[in-house]
RNA sequence: GGGCCGAUAGUUCAAUCGUAGAACAAUCAGUUGUCAACCGAUAGAUGUGGGUUCAAUUCCCGCUCGGUCCA
């Protein structure tokens, strides 16, 4: 049997009157009118109105259920319908696939399922058009932020899951048997990045990654989504410039190109408005004490405070110069401040988006601050080894890219905008 | 790992210590212009183990699963 299509339905139109045509897809609604049956059918590109008439045809359609697969041969037709332009009059229905009944998810989410019985059918969610256009909303992401960092002179890698040992120390990693080995799911690509810059000098990466938290929140994954890059000769605050620019050509690309998709998940995107606020930390804890929240120099920032951060500065916010201990051995610090380091959070309220900072390229400062946060020198052979090969200054960043969706998308919970997550309970599908 | 909330029909919800109800979907009948079609009929459910009780879906405890917040 010949299953080519001659047109996708987007292509079709009242203009074609009288043309003959293949159309497949998805039966996504059907009316029956006793010797006259109307389908409407949805194929990737749209939607469109079949009649069907005719004892044979109406045979055919007699028991088709919702969501099987159907080519109609047919003509373009001017349609009554409110709805539709025009319709197709088929000529020939021939069905592809049945899908059962019952569904365990209704996909046009007239009754909107909750999230867990949406994940379960996940491959069945994706012909809600509110869940597509998440996901049609990502790949312009994706497109955008490729395009940004290539025309920034930046190298798109790919760098090793699989890894032979812990990259910044040990906590939350995943370990699994490689052969007789011991090895680990990579957490960043931090330490692989950084050594690319003496080769390649501005590389980026967009990647998944694997964080062993056993966090249940609606912003935490096990799998998640990483944008990273690292650039030679550059500081921190060139890469924070490259990000603040970077998040606003995102937003402004999917506000200009996914119309339809804002319409349907009912939301509007608003360019954010550059430069972005930036908060010292100290000025951070400074405001906190105002609020009644005392903490010293070098407290981590807690939910709650980052909480009430948020308040003071709704939106996108740089968050600064950290203490020097509270960030991880390769991280740079001030030269007249080396209680502080070169380092930043990007912000969304209380959501931290991206880290990143100025990194240390001397070895012998590495190998100090490994020791000092109790981590081995020898660990890092294979890694400390390029920093005597002529490695240059240099600065990067890791966004977390299901974060950002959430943030554009205006949905609460990372699960939605990935595809199918992993959290501390769910491995399947 | 801890707190809070929850688990009822395929789905989304309701109710009750004593016959569990609706909407959408389904099945059957009718309908040649529907378009979240209409119309009549039919069928379909209390996560799991224990306890309290004359009686538990309802109250209590454990478990499993989910949601959410915190660490």
């Amino acid at each position: 049997m010949d299953i080519k299509k001659t047109h996708d339905i987007g292509t079709l139109g009242s203009s074609m009157k009288g043309q003959k045509v293949v159309v497949g897809g998805w039966v996504e609604d059907l009316r029956e009118l006793g010797k006259l049956t109307f389908l409407t059918l949805r194929d990737v590109t749209g939607v469109s109105q079949i009649v069907v008439a005719g004892a044979e045809n109406l045979q055919q359609v007699k028991d088709l259920t919702r969501q099987s697969v159907v080519q109609i041969t047919g003509a373009v037709q001017e349609s009554k319908a409110r709805d539709f332009a025009y319709e197709i009059k088929a000529e020939k229905v021939e069905i592809l696939s049945r899908a059962i009944h019952p569904l365990p998810i209704d996909p046009l989410g007239r009754l909107e399922s909750g999230i867990d019985n949406r994940l379960n059918a996940r491959a069945l969610d994706l012909r809600n058009q509110k869940t597509a256009s998440i996901f049609k909303i990502r790949h312009n992401v994706l497109l955008c932020i490729r395009k940004v960092l290539t025309d920034r002179g930046f190298l798109e890698v790919s760098t090793p899951k699989i890894i032979g040992s812990a990259s910044e120390g040990g906590a939350n990693l995943f370990s699994l048997k490689y052969f007789d080995k011991q090895a680990y799911l990579a957490q960043s690509p931090q330490l692989y990045k950084e050594q690319l810059t003496l080769g390649l000098e501005r590389v980026f990466e967009i990647s998944s990654f694997y964080r062993a938290e056993k966090s249940h929140t609606v912003r935490h994954l096990t799998e998640f989504t990483s944008v990273d890059i690292e650039s030679a000769f550059m500081d921190y605050t060139d890469v924070m410039e490259i990000l603040e620019q970077l998040i606003v050509s995102v937003f402004e690309h999917v506000e200009k190109t996914c119309i339809q998709e804002q319409k349907n998940l009912g939301m509007e995107i608003r360019k954010p408005k550059a430069p972005f606020d930036r908060v010292t930390y100290r000025q951070a804890i400074e405001d906190l004490g105002k609020q009644g929240l005392t903490l010293s120099f070098g407290d981590d920032l807690l939910d709650s405070h980052l909480r009430k951060l948020g308040e003071i500065h709704p939106g996108f916010y740089f968050l600064t110069e950290w203490p020097l201990k509270l960030k991880p051995f390769y991280i740079h610090e001030k030269d007249d401040d080396p209680e502080v380091s070169k380092s930043f959070d990007l912000q969304y309220g209380y959501l931290e988006l991206s880290s990143g900072g100025r990194r240390l390229h001397d070895p012998a400062k590495i190998k100090a601050r490994l020791l000092e946060q109790g981590l081995d020198p020898a660990q890092f052979e294979d890694h400390l080894r390029a920093f005597d090969w002529g490695m240059p200054p240099h600065s990067g960043w890791g966004l977390g890219l299901d974060r950002l969706m959430t943030v554009l998308t205006q949905i609460d919970n990372v699960r939605e905008v990935v595809l199918y997550p992993r959290d501390p309970e769910r491995l399947f599908p």
